[in-house]
DNA sequence: GCTTACCGTAAGCAATGGCTTACGAAATGA
DNA sequence: TCATTTCGTAAGCCATTGCTTACGGTAAGC
C-alpha cells in the first residue's frame, strides 16, 4: 500500500538520479547537488519527497544531514512487480486453456 | 535503459489502474473504461503512454482492441531494483568496513 | 448502403510539479 | 560572541500533464 509513493518518487530523472547516487553510497545533500545541475534547495525538495516515500532516510552529523537508501522499501516494490507478474501469468494461462478447448 | 518511460507511465494512479486490470486479463478499451471513472479517451490516452513505454502490447479483434501487458518488461524493471539493491548492498558493506576499521 | 459500435486524436482547460532566488534556523570554529 | 557552513522552507514562475468534449475513421450487422 505504499509502492503508490514510490512510483511517483521514481518518476523523475533528476529524482532517480539522486536516489541512484545514494544507492551507491550515503552522502550529505551539498555532496549531491555538486554533481547534479540543479541547485541545493531543489535537491533539498527531491529528497523530501524520496523520504515521504520511505525510499531514503536521514541521520544528522553535524550541521550535515546524511542521507542513504532504505533497502527494505526496494524489496516492497518488487513484490508488488513480482505480484503483477504471476497475474499477468495466470492470465496468460487461462487463455491458453481457452484456446485449447476449442 | 527503458524503465525511465517506465517509471514515468506507472507514476500516474489511473494508469496504474489499467495496468493492473490488463495484468488480471486483456480487454478491449471500453471494457477498461467501464470500470473507471474517467472517460474513454482518457483511457485510450493512458493506453498511449503504456504502450509507449513497452508496457502493454496491442491485438485487433474486429473493432475492438485488445491490449495485454508486456511481461518481460516488468522483468526488466526488476532487474533496475535488483541493481539498485545489490548497490545499496555494497555501499553497507564498505561503510560497515570503515566503521570497523577504528 | 446505412447504421451502430468501438476507437484514436485534436483542442482546450485546470491542476500539478520542478526549478530558482531569498530567507531563516542550527551547529561548528575562531 | 561572531562569522561560516549546511540545510530546510516559502514564494513565484513556467512547463508538463491528466481530463473533458468534439470529431473522423474503420469494422460488423441489418
Amino acid at each position: 500500500m505504499a509502492y503508490e509513493m514510490m512510483f511517483s518518487a521514481l518518476a523523475d530523472p533528476t529524482r532517480r538520479a539522486v536516489f541512484e547516487m545514494l544507492a551507491d553510497n550515503p552522502s550529505p545533500v551539498c555532496g549531491i547537488a555538486a554533481r547534479l545541475p540543479v541547485s541545493r534547495p531543489a535537491v533539498s525538495q527531491h529528497l523530501r519527497v524520496l523520504s515521504d516515500a520511505g525510499l531514503v532516510s536521514v541521520r544528522a552529523e553535524g550541521t550535515r544531514r546524511i542521507y542513504s537508501v532504505e533497502r527494505d522499501r526496494l524489496e516492497e516494490l518488487r513484490r508488488w512487480i513480482d505480484g503483477l507478474w504471476s497475474d499477468a501469468l495466470g492470465a496468460f494461462a487461462e487463455a491458453a486453456e481457452r484456446e485449447a478447448k476449442k
